[in-house]
RNA sequence: UGGCCCGUCGUCUAAUGGCAGGACACCGGUCUUUGGAACCGGGGGUGGUGGUUCGACUCCACCCGGGCCAACCA
């Protein structure tokens, strides 16, 4: 289970929504849904799918007029239905919202959270500061609530021109999210929207817009990629500002999907269009959902992949073949399979009586049992073959067709070539060869074997088609961002004019799948494949074993590698640093002073330097100390450790509840053997949040433990007998297993047992085998 | 010279502090009328250094590496 779903999990338990799970999905209508909108479609989608009223909003994100289409919105929920979602009555659009959304800005107006800055666009953006300068406030930042109210309605009122005035956030120009440096509300913008006409001359931008639609959908979980980490902050600084309704909607960020030899900016997809390097969005080179299912992809190839990818927050970058793994895994199932010849070469069977035919048979669909039924395939002297299944001059390893040598032809006979006969430029023209009439429909009765089996046509019965060779965008897996055009693969389609497929693929409707026999599978073109013309776009190529291999040996044949820096396999000359020692990294005398003090009293370096970083655990430190002065190392690896660990771990933990008194009471009880180590993380966790002195703990903590010998090894040797064969792996140098048993332990315990004890028993039984 | 986030087989992704597992890719084998598919098997991993713990991928510290943030885009 991915974390976005372990998180709904929890929220569910704790009842944080009511029960409620709604997820939203929030394109702007600016361009076509790709591969990488699938992931989020798939995510947001399904999880409302997977609980019971569940709901997905589908919310077009409409705050920018300038690049936003009607025409964006049709195609945007075509490609989500065929991908096989569903919104049903929850489609939403930020625009619709814009009154509320405005309501929203009075209200922060009147409050002296929002002001209107009449500032240049470039004042404000060097008033902004840098990652590593605060900015400084706009001289307009104290406008009065009133002259902000009057002039924010006068901007939605339409009174002044674009870029005169915006609405800004008040909240702090050094703030260190640069987000946070007073972030726009509202722009003017004079613009025609698609959907709300000349009704607004003042637009929200992002950062308000959409925490405050998802409040207003009443959104449980708005999940969004990673590059909006940064943005989480405003997301709920607005809804509290606002008092919008709880429980709120939170925001949870993963990784988007980056796939090898794909770019997913809608902008350079955009633009890739625009110039004509693309033919249209639904290019079937292209990367987004319309030109995927143009070029035969299937929805549910695309859901398998991003199955496969998973949901985390690692930045990644998915291989390629993963993606071709999930095509090929889905059309193996539904396509039929054919007979292609892309690159015809005559075969004369010399043996074979001219003007017969005769029909062999062949499954449409091999491995279903006969299911799919059967497809005729005209056979007689003259037929085709692809010109790469023979070669004059076979390299090592090479089972098609040679001169002598012999070949099956699939689902006829083996034959044998006893003649190549060329033009003047050398080139092969035909190929004589003698048919063994013994081998017809498959059998081979000398028990003779021939290793390569090639795909035919009978040359009068072929069907002429046009067929469109896709292969990957770009020739590199990362494309430059700065040279997109430079990086795009020359041969990402090569167009066979006039391939040759079987008589049977003839009047193929568009949409149809096949696999082309030893090709790959291929995809008749939805727009420019009719009825009295056959066009199929390659969809994905078989997987090519002896491709790999030839490519493998001879390097260089795979075409430019752009993206290997220079010298990035070998030695990069760097040098190996010497790891710092911790009071190394200190940065001032200060902190060296105390670090060596600390280390004078018998406290670890590591210790000792995170006790000088952390004001409040030195202060604590110090405290305890002036109680159990003995104890110093005990309790600084105390508070370096367990300590800080609770604090980040447990919401309920405040540091200011823990006396010192206490805090040394407890360590000086775990020193003494008093308490174990376990036993004393326990009560510092009640220390944490309920307070209280180390005895009132202490008492009403629950540190009952089994330590009894005879109880422990009672259960250890059951365990050893309920698992065999983990215990002999243990004795065959398997130590981690003395884990799995101690765990074991601790489980059916509930946690009550020593583990000291658990371990050490555990140990000695293990490695005596006893009888 | 900042803040936030992220580092697990080649790649993607799991593992309440308790057996480092799965998938793709790769290699080998069986079978085979697709150099395909199916099936079986194999190699390969916790960025580094310390610390805490009976036990660390997991907690703590530091280091290293990567990503995001300074549109009146989203």
């Amino acid at each position: 289970m991915d974390f976005i779903r372990s998180m709904i999990s929890r929220d569910l338990k704790t009842g944080k929504y009511d029960g409620r799970v709604v997820t939203r999905f929030p394109p702007e209508p600016n361009g076509f849904l790709h591969i990488g909108h699938a992931k989020s479609i798939c995510l947001n989608f399904g999880l409302a799918a997977e609980h019971d009223g569940g709901r997905c909003h589908l919310r077009l994100d409409d705050t920018n007029p300038d690049t936003e289409k009607a025409e964006f919105v049709e195609a945007m929920k075509r490609d989500i239905r065929w991908l096989g979602f569903d919104w049903e009555e929850h489609l939403y659009h930020a625009s619709d919202y814009f009154e509320q959304l405005y309501r929203y800005a009075l209200v922060l107006v009147d409050k002296g959270l929002a002001y209107v800055d009449s500032s240049t666009e470039e004042e404000i953006r060097e008033r902004r500061g840098s990652v590593t300068t605060p900015g400084i406030n706009s001289p307009y930042r104290d406008r009065s609530r009133e002259e902000n109210r009057d002039l924010f309605q006068r901007m939605r009122a339409g009174e002044f021109p674009d870029g005169s005035h915006v609405l800004r956030a008040k909240i702090d120009m050094a703030h260190r999210n640069m987000i946070m440096r007073d972030p726009l509300l509202y722009r003017i913008r004079h613009s025609h929207h698609y959907r709300q006409g000349d009704d607004w001359p003042i637009y929200p931008m992002y950062d308000f817009a959409h925490c405050l639609s998802d409040s207003v959908e009443r959104v449980t979980h708005s999940l969004c990629t990673l590059e909006f980490e940064n943005n989480r902050e405003i997301y709920d600084w607005l809804l509290v500002h606002v008092d919008a309704p709880v429980p709120r909607p939170e925001q949870t960020e993963f990784a988007p999907l980056v796939l090898d030899y794909v770019i997913t900016s809608k902008r350079k997809l955009k633009e890739l269009v625009r110039t004509g390097h693309m033919r249209g969005w639904d290019d079937p080179r292209m990367p987004t959902l319309a030109g995927l299912r143009r070029r035969g992809v299937t929805p549910e190839a695309i859901r398998k992949l991003c199955d496969m990818v998973g949901v985390a927050r690692t930045q990644s970058r998915v291989d390629f073949g993963k993606f071709e793994f999930a095509v090929r895994d889905d059309l193996n199932r539904r396509a039929l399979r054919a007979f292609c010849v892309l690159d015809p070469v005559k075969v004369v069977l010399t043996n074979y009586p001219a003007g017969r035919e005769e029909i062999f048979s062949a499954p449409r669909m091999p491995g279903d049992g006969g299911a799919a039924g059967t497809r005729a395939l005209p056979f007689g002297r003259d037929i085709w073959i692809d010109r790469e299944d023979f070669a004059e001059t076979p390299p090592p390893g090479f089972h098609r067709l040679r001169p002598g040598g012999e070949v099956r032809l699939k689902y006829a006979c083996t034959i044998r070539c006893d003649a190549v006969v060329k033009d003047e430029a050398g080139r092969v023209t035909e190929l004589r060869c003698s048919f063994d009439p013994a081998t017809r429909g498959g059998l081979a009765p000398q028990g003779r074997r021939v290793r390569g089996i090639i795909h035919w046509l009978k040359a009068d019965r072929a069907v002429r088609a046009e067929v469109r060779l896709i292969d990957r965008m770009f020739a590199v897996p990362e494309p430059p961002p700065d040279d997109i055009v430079g990086a795009l693969n020359p041969d990402s389609e090569r167009i066979v004019e006039s391939a040759l497929v079987e008589p049977g693929v003839a009047g193929t409707p568009p949409g149809t799948h096949y696999q082309f026999e030893r090709h790959g599978y291929f995809f008749s073109d939805p727009v420019d494949s009719g009825e009295d013309r056959l066009v199929f776009n390659r969809t994905v190529t078989m997987r090519d074993s002896w491709g790999a291999r030839l490519r493998k040996g001879s390097p260089g044949i795979d075409g430019p590698r752009l993206s290997v820096p220079e010298g990035a396999d070998g030695d990069d000359g760097g040098t190996v640093q010497r790891p710092l020692s911790p009071g190394e990294t200190l940065g001032s005398d200060e902190e060296r002073r105390r670090f060596r003090d600390l280390r004078s009293n018998g406290v670890s370096a590591a210790a000792a330097a995170s006790l000088v970083r952390s004001p409040k655990a030195l202060e604590l430190f110090e405290a305890a100390r002036a109680r159990y002065s003995e104890g110093a190392a005990s309790i600084a690896a105390w508070l370096v450790n367990d300590f800080t660990r609770l604090l980040g771990s447990d919401d309920r933990a405040d540091a200011g509840r823990l006396e010192p008194v206490a805090l040394a009471d407890l360590v000086r009880a775990v020193d003494s053997g008093d308490l174990s180590h376990r036993q004393g993380r326990t009560v510092l966790a009640a220390l944490l949040t309920r307070g209280g002195s180390f005895e009132e703990a202490r008492a009403a903590a629950d540190l009952a433990e089994i330590d009894d010998e005879g109880t422990l090894r009672t259960m250890l040797e059951g365990l050893v007998e309920e698992f065999p064969d983990k215990a002999a792996a243990f004795r065959e140098g398997r130590t981690g297993l003395l884990g799995f048993f101690v765990g074991q332990v601790m489980r059916r315990t509930r946690g009550k047992a020593d583990p000291k004890a658990a371990s050490r028993l555990a140990e000695a039984i293990l490695s005596d085998p006893g009888d």
